[in-house]
RNA sequence: GCGGUCGUGGCGAAGUGGUUAACGCACCUGAUUGUGGUUCAGGCAUUCGUGGGUUCGAUUCCCAUCGUCCGCCCCA
């Protein structure tokens, strides 16, 4: 019996691992034109590290950690998301003393949740995100949006939506959390199981719930924007003010609510909206966390970030039809017939690789008819052909494979034509 | 965790309770003894996810199991 891969992982071979590339190329050039800087932090953490700071009632912890036993027994978890990771670095290497403030971070690597596998959904998925520690100025929030936003649009995608809520300081969320606890809680046995427990735990996310969406008490519960106060209305509308100042456009979701407790200020989703994805339509998920990192540790810094899956962003590629420009070239193809000219075109096309160019020849001995087919199929540029003949003249055989012109060459100018053509 | 779907060569895909399991693509060889992409001829699964059962006989029927894909919950 052969082994297969592990169930929700997934081999990127050649072929597609040139998407992954050309994605993640833009995402760091990105990444340098914004100025943050790359970090990566282990795949595995304490698992204490993920319970404190993605929430001990999110799903996430509850029931998509992968958490094991060392032989230390310490208890370690597979990431299952990048910022808490980020944050425990920030906050053990001191960041916040350091001389650039606010400390702007990106990462892209690997996260693990154990999930059941369907479109869009795997237990290894590659994340890349941005945190930005250290501001509380709105500019910063619209920054790491148009941050997202920039690499869809570079890679081609047009079908986006980007929506966006805020969720308030802490004040606001208190005075509407116990609203909606008195709202609720007369009548919270008409809810579901999960409901019930979030009610004392997290209300907001009943809000959420699909399956009592169309209860009465939904409609009528008291809306997070009419708890917000002064100093949160003002946040939010300093952050749409200046997202409008960089020509993005956005949609307000009151409703919308972030899966992980940490969140507070400004929460947004950007989605896509093309025909035929799946259900899940969310590419990329982020927002304010601006207790975060005391409550792992720091000092009260602000901080703000995002998380995007690739393979959620080449699924919408996809969707769009998009073709990213990925074609790789091969500058020639070394042919040869018998021992001879074997060595000598072994020794052209090392110096060709030396020189720059990509070059490749044969190496299962396969006759000149079956080398022409391969050069043909490796789409080669040129093929250089070396027999008999050329090794006494001292020349070589130089084809073009899409036009199907040849000439003969002096052996020695081989290099230099290749390099100019 | 729950629900559905599917599982035949490298890939796509037919098929039947009964001697040799279609076809297409890909691949290999030859026609073309030094020239690819076209054409033609030939080759390429002791075997139908795995285990068990029913049967004279199962890839086809039944059960189990593993796996795939999709949906719910939730998320990237």
């Amino acid at each position: 019996m052969t082994i297969n891969i592990p169930r929700g992982t997934q081999d990127i071979l050649p072929g597609t691992v040139e998407k992954w590339q050309y994605i993640e190329n833009v995402a760091r050039e990105i990444c340098n034109q914004y100025q943050y800087k790359e970090i990566r932090t282990p795949i595995f953490e304490h698992t204490e590290l993920f319970e404190r700071g993605v929430g001990d009632t999110t799903d996430i912890v509850q029931k998509e950690m992968y958490t094991f036993q060392d032989r230390g027994e310490r208890s370690l978890t597979l990431r299952p998301e990048g910022t808490a990771g980020t944050v425990r670095s920030f906050v053990q290497h001191k960041m916040f003393g350091q001389a650039n403030q606010p400390v702007k971070l990106f990462y892209n690597g690997p996260m693990f949740r154990y999930e059941r596998p369907q479109a869009g959904r795997f237990r290894q998925f590659v994340q890349f995100g941005v945190e930005a520690i250290g501001s509380d100025d709105p500019v910063i929030d619209a920054e790491v949006i148009s941050l997202a936003m920039e690499l869809y649009k570079r890679v081609g995608l047009n079908e986006l939506k980007l929506v966006l809520n805020s969720l308030g300081d802490t004040d606001s969320r208190v005075a509407h959390k116990e609203a909606l606890i008195a709202h609720f809680k007369p009548r919270i046995n008409e809810f579901c199981s999960d409901c019930q427990i979030r009610l004392e735990k997290n209300p907001l996310r009943i809000l959420d719930c699909k399956k009592d969406r169309d209860h009465e008490l939904m409609a009528s519960a008291p809306s997070l924007a009419d708890y917000l106060n002064e100093e949160s209305k003002a946040y939010f509308e300093k952050v749409q003010h200046y997202l409008s100042l960089m020509g993005i456009e956005f949609e307000l979701d009151p409703n919308l609510v972030r899966g992980l407790d940490y969140y507070n200020h400004t929460a947004f989703e950007i989605m896509s909206s093309a025909k035929g994805f799946g259900a899940i339509t969310t590419l990329c998920g982020g927002g304010r966390y601006n207790g975060l990192i005391e409550d792992l540790g720091g000092p009260s810094a602000p901080g703000i970030g995002f998380a995007l899956s690739i393979e959620r962003l080449l699924s919408a590629l996809d969707a769009e039809k998009i073709e990213l420009p990925v074609s790789g070239t091969l500058d020639c193809y070394f042919i040869s017939m018998g021992d001879k000219a074997k060595d000598k075109t072994v020794e052209l096309a090392f110096k060709a690789r030396q020189q720059g160019l990509s070059a490749e020849m044969d190496t299962l001995r396969r006759k000149m008819k079956a080398q022409m087919k391969s050069a043909d199929r490796l789409k080669a540029k040129h093929v250089a052909i070396l027999g008999e003949n050329e090794l006494e003249a001292g020349t070589i055989t130089v084809k073009h494979l899409e036009s199907g012109s040849q000439e003969i060459i002096n052996i020695d100018g081989l290099i230099d034509y290749l390099k100019q053509s």
